[in-house]
RNA sequence: GGGCGUUUAGCUCAGUUGGCUAGAGCGCAUCCUUCACACGGAUGAGGUCACAGGUUCGAGUCCUGUAACGCCCACCA
């Protein structure tokens, strides 16, 4: 059996998932005897594919809850996808475009949001789709959409009780500017990118004190004997057109060339507007370009903060949403901003007030979405206040109630709310949580103001306080009574802003919207000034009572949808269902309930309940990449304690980012990323989670070489050989389960003879091919009904050889360090564990050594031995093997061949396989779940000191326990004695099989002759594993004693505790290679024993380290000199 | 410019509180199609731990500096 037998995960996976799903392992709900163990998956984009960094975030998490599952957690991962605003909104841009060549607004925003929604409904749900390839074991009866109804809930009462509470505000802010999408974009979505481009210097003349004309100035400023600081400054820039706007020139106050020109003026060119010079340290540089600084508030970061120190330099906007120059830019009104440029330029070239243009390199920040450039622009934005908030979060990590992993990152988090940055919230966008704010602009009737006469100052508070009072009363009539809450904008007496927290509240808002457009559209054929809707009529409902006092002129829900990450900061409680209280909740659930939504949204297949939030919230922990530590972790946290009053979760574990083999961010446009699906077409799900989860280091970024290669379809993907060695090992466990343990757990029924599959050796040699149709459950063939399962008998320490106490020696300590990874994140160092347990220790070793006993025995049946029960009986205690006094007592081997230590075998086999399928689930849950089945019906009942019936599902099985193992050390020390004599006798053989191939004679398959000799306690142990030696050793003959005679020209080796391995050389090979390489050997030694001389022989290290240290640095010393000297007579005797 | 990280075998990476004769996988070399596995087994070669100082009995590990690379954040008219 070669390939046929190999692990074909695509035979596998699909039918794994489904028995898992429908087993609904995956869902949880709250379990009073349970712990709760809860993760909320960082919200991929509806627009989203899987890339790789997808594949290691998401293999991380899913490794954690299939754990914490195991582990007895009522365990909880979220999913989930986020809307996405401008992503998701330029997608379906794009292709309305291509497809029907129409824009946004052509369309309009109903119709837009309509097709948006469709095509999410379409193609919103394929990432979910490839999580599910990818073996998550999410719940997916509660997947979420950060725009259905239940998240919709969260974020207006988020919203509503900020607002309330003042910490949402209306604010003139800088903004960076999209004019090609026409949005605000967030500061963590532009990319910076060095540019060419120029730096211009020109001149603004410097106004006389008395009055002057213009062109007066001007000719000043530009006559052969101008003098800059007198008749004019130069200024340089690299974006002229910005000057439009200018408001100011600034300049160091104490930089001497312009000191005295402080608090005069400039004559600003093209546009002949004083704008004042003004001293002012920050902003300027005296050492940079001409120490003079043109000052744009309204179309730079710097400028602007300028501006907020300095009141008489107001910003003036020169731009359109669209990036032209608007109606300040006078003349060059209704240009775009780069002909406006040339124009500028242009314009200040013809008037001589250009003195130089330089190239210059620049860095400009583009778009992330649409790659354009930026226009830094003032605008009416909302914000919510950071201070107190960022405060609050900034504790939780100061005090360790969230715990990052790596723990370096909490700077990250710290330093960045440390800033207390006001958070912009609105963003130009119809795709999203529309801001649940009205418009309102209010006016008094003018008979209320005649009656008031001249007390005209508290109009507008009156007026506000009478449009809160009808809105109440409207409210309690329509039955949201305390949904409205009203502000008094900032900066306009006349307008406030009205928000609204329930949808019913909304609908009644939006009822008065259409009111009060219905009536101006009236006033239009009607008389001036238009009619308005009287702030009380409100409702029929309320009757006709109230005095009316004003008018509603304008009423308008504010048209800004809310930034994307305010409703996924609120992810970890809305996915829960809050608020539950009653007084907050909505309309939308209602409707749910009763089916039938009206509205377009969708809802979430199941209306989370009290019980879930109360039992779920808080989670345990959030696994994500670093970049989003600010934009989302801090702003979870942020909201969980504000509105919840505790941490969304209690760790935060920062896993690398995947780059490629030269250190590059993988990207669409560099072509240098690797497909997970792509990755599971050619290696299976299992070796991509398992690769995965060796990349999982506590490093910053992990690299990954990719190569091109085509696929038997003939499509050309991007893969990388970092694959290749995790399916390998899938291979491995499958090669071992499959192909040797499973086959030998079972036996005919009717005995040996009578089986045509048995060899002569008497193992069970079963085909692949059967052991797989049994265990799949298709039809049984008539080989595999007459075969038994193995039988499981509680074993007792006498029970048992050496290696099966090693095995599980080593097992218990793989569980222990297993676990000490898991507790520290360190994903990597489990998956190496795991693999290094399983291959290198009970593959290469404990399967070779249990060979014998399975082969060698007549009757090597588990029927006999089951029939025939040890008569000690009894179950051990819990507590494994090992003497609880940590001393060695002899391990009494029963012969080899005897029927018992076969059965023992098995049984030791079909345990350690089990655990090791229970430790390795987590990492690769389809391979591992596929063999459960198959060891399940090989060996449908197992343990140790106690037995019992296996668990059906791999998935829901208990994670072993470390302390059902104690560690061994005797043991491990007999073994390793012995795993060193086996070594020598290989590399002997290997060596002999060198050197008769460079001399062109046949390879030896085995060594004719060994002698081992070891001091009698150590001889005695290893006599007993002659079968072993003679079989791993590769040897035909064997003398093992405490004074064995060395023959003459014998190759020879120096073991660890005095043990020597003697090979006779006669005929084999020739004794001149032997010699260098004793040689080689003695000088690599002779080294080390002079550097250990020269260590003890200095008294500072005798005298200053640890006893302990000194003493193990005396006893190498020893040990090495004691092996120099036999190396030497060893080689003393080649040369005779 | 600020912060963080990386630099260890040809490649990708481990290396916990300083005790190291520096490890793994891949690749390479040699042998083995022996009876679970060639997606395998066995054996071996391969490293002045980026550089320069310092602390220490002892430094891959701690400190300082330098260089290269990378990421995040902020940005200079």
């Amino acid at each position: 059996m070669s390939n046929g037998g190999s692990y074909d995960p695509h035979a596998v996976e699909p039918e794994i998932y489904r028995f898992w799903e429908q087993g609904g392992y995956f869902h949880a709900t709250p379990n009073p005897a349970k712990p709760p163990y809860v993760i909320d998956i960082p919200l991929p984009n509806v627009t989203g594919a899987l890339h790789l960094g997808h594949a290691l975030n998401n293999t991380l998490q899913d490794i954690l809850i299939r754990r914490a599952r195991m582990r007895g957690f009522e365990t909880l991962w979220m999913p989930g996808t986020d809307h996405a605003g401008i992503a998701t909104q330029a997608v379906v841009e794009k292709r309305l475009k291509e497809e029907q060549n129409l824009t946004r607004h052509e369309l309009g925003r109903e119709g837009l949001v309509r097709k948006i929604w469709e095509w999410k409904e379409e193609y919103g749900s394929r990432i979910l789709q490839q999580l599910r390839r990818m073996g998550c074991s999410c719940d997916w009866e509660r997947t979420r959409f950060t725009l259905d109804e239940v998240c919709a809930r969260a974020v207006y009462e988020v919203f509503f009780q900020w607002f309330k509470a003042g910490l949402i505000y209306r604010g003139l802010r800088l903004v960076n500017w999209d004019a090609h999408l026409q949005t605000a974009v967030a500061d963590d979505e532009i990319i910076h990118e060095t540019v060419k481009g120029h730096l211009w210097h020109y001149r603004y003349p410097i106004l006389p004190d008395e009055p002057a004309e213009p062109s007066t100035v001007l000719a000043r400023a530009v006559a052969p004997e101008a003098k800059p600081g007198v008749d004019y400054l130069v200024i340089a820039t690299t974006r002229p057109e910005t000057m439009l706007g200018d408001t100011a020139v600034a300049v160091h106050p104490d930089d001497p060339r312009y000191k005295h020109l402080v608090g005069r003026h400039c004559l600003l060119p093209l546009m002949n507007r004083p704008i004042p010079i003004i001293a002012d340290a920050e902003l300027v540089n005296p050492e940079f370009g001409t120490g003079c600084v043109k000052v744009t508030p309204a179309h730079d970061p710097n400028d602007y903060a300028f501006s907020q120190r300095h009141s008489e330099a107001r910003p003036i906007n020169i731009l359109t949403p669209d990036g032209k120059i608007n109606e300040n830019g006078g003349p060059y009104a209704g240009l775009d901003r780069y002909a406006a440029r040339t124009k500028v330029v242009a314009d200040l070239e013809a008037l001589g007030l250009m003195e130089k243009v330089e190239d210059y390199e620049t860095e400009i920040g583009h778009s992330d979405r649409s790659k354009t450039p930026i226009e830094p622009m003032l605008s009416e934005q909302w914000f919510v206040k950071m201070g107190d908030l960022a405060e609050t979060a900034m504790e939780a990590v100061r005090d360790g109630r969230v715990r990052f992993f790596p723990e370096r990152y909490a700077k990250t988090y710290l330093d960045w709310l440390g800033e207390k940055r006001d958070w912009c919230i609105s963003r130009q966008l119809w795709w999203g949580h529309r801001i649940p704010v009205w418009h309102a602009r209010l006016r008094v009737r003018d008979a209320e103001r005649r009656a008031a006469g001249q007390r005209v100052s508290d109009w507008p508070q009156r007026l506000v306080a009478d449009f809160r009072t009808a809105l109440e009363r409207y409210g309690a009539a329509a039955g949201c009574a305390s949904d409205f809450w009203v502000e008094m904008a900032a900066d306009d007496p006349s307008a406030c802003f009205v928000c609204a927290r329930s949808e019913k509240a909304r609908q009644e808002l939006a009822g008065i919207e259409s009111r009060v457009h219905r009536a101006r559209n009236v006033g239009l054929f009607g008389n001036d000034p238009p009619r308005a809707v009287e702030i009380a009529i409100g409702d029929p409902r309320h009757g006709p009572d109230q005095a009316v006092r004003g008018l509603l002129l304008q009423f308008e829900q504010d048209p800004d949808v809310l930034d994307t990450w305010f409703s996924s900061a609120l992810w970890p409680f809305s996915t829960l269902g809050w608020p539950h209280e009653e007084g907050a909740r909505g309309q939308g659930v209602k409707r749910s309930s009763d089916g039938a939504p009206s509205a377009p949204r969708p809802l979430g297949p199941s209306a989370p309940s009290p019980a879930d939030l109360d039992y779920f919230y808080p989670t345990t922990v959030l696994v994500t990449a670093r970049e989003i530590i600010t934009l989302w972790v801090a702003r979870m946290v942020l909201t969980g304690l504000h509105f919840t009053g505790r941490v969304p979760f209690s760790h935060v574990y920062i896993h690398p980012n995947i780059q490629d083999g030269q250190g590059r961010r993988m990207s669409k446009s560099l072509g240098n990323g690797v497909d997970p699906l792509d990755i599971i077409e050619l290696y299976g799900t299992d070796a991509l989670r398992f690769t995965m989860a060796q990349m999982a280091t506590e490093t910053q970024d992990a690299r990954m070489p990719v190569k091109r290669t085509k696929l038997p379809d003939g499509r050309e993907i991007n893969t990388s050989d970092r694959f290749e060695p995790a399916r390998n090992f899938c291979n491995k466990l499958w090669q071992a389960a499959t192909g040797f343990i499973l086959p030998n757990l079972t036996v005919a029924a009717d005995g040996p003879s009578a089986d045509p599959s048995r060899d002569r050796e008497g193992a069970v040699r079963t085909p692949d091919s059967e052991v797989r149709r049994s265990a799949h459950g298709g039809t049984p063939s008539p080989d595999t009904e007459v075969r038994r399962h193995m039988d499981a008998r509680p074993l007792r320490a006498e029970n048992l050889a050496i290696e099966d106490r090693w095995i599980l020696s080593r097992l218990g300590a793989c569980i222990r360090e297993a676990d000490r990874c898991f507790e520290r994140y360190q994903i990597s160092d489990v998956a190496d564990t795991l693999r290094t347990f399983f291959w290198g220790d009970f593959c290469d070793w404990y399967l070779e050594l249990v060979k014998p006993r399975l082969y060698d025995s007549a009757d090597s049946q588990g029927a006999r031995a089951s029939d025939s029960p040890p008569s000690q009986g009894g179950v051990g205690g819990g507590s494994g093997f090992a003497p609880a006094d940590g001393g060695h007592p002899p391990v009494v081997l029963p012969e080899r061949g005897d029927c018992d230590s076969a059965a023992v075998a098995r049984q030791v086999l079909a345990w350690v396989l089990d655990q090791s399928l229970r430790l390795l689930h987590p990492l690769m849950p389809f391979v591992t779940e596929a063999l459960w089945k198959k060891l399940g019906e090989a060996a449908p009942r197992r343990g140790l000191t106690e037995t019992r019936d296996a668990e059906p599902a791999l998935i829901a099985a208990a994670w072993p326990d470390a302390a059902t193992y104690t560690r061994d050390a005797a043991v491990e020390r007999e073994m390793a004695a012995l795993q060193d004599v086996i070594r020598a006798l290989r590399d002997t053989l290997a060596r002999i099989n060198t050197s008769r191939a460079a001399a062109k004679t046949p390879a030896i398959g085995k060594l004719p002759h060994a002698i081992i000799r070891a001091d009698n306690e150590t001889a005695a142990g290893l006599r007993r594993q002659r079968t072993v030696l003679l079989r791993l050793g590769r040897c035909e003959r064997l003398e093992i004693g405490a004074d064995v005679a060395k023959p003459a020209e014998s190759a020879t080796q120096v073991l660890a505790g005095g043990v020597e391995v003697y090979v006779p050389l006669a005929g084999l090979m020739d004794l001149a290679t032997e010699r260098q390489r004793l040689q080689k050997e003695r000088d690599t030694l002779r080294g080390h024993i002079e550097r250990l001389t020269g260590k003890l022989a200095n008294e500072d290290f005798v005298a200053r380290a640890p006893a302990a240290v000194v003493e193990q640095e005396r006893a190498r010393l020893a040990e090495m000199r004691a092996r120099y000297t036999t190396l030497e007579r060893n080689l003393a005797d080649l040369d005779d």
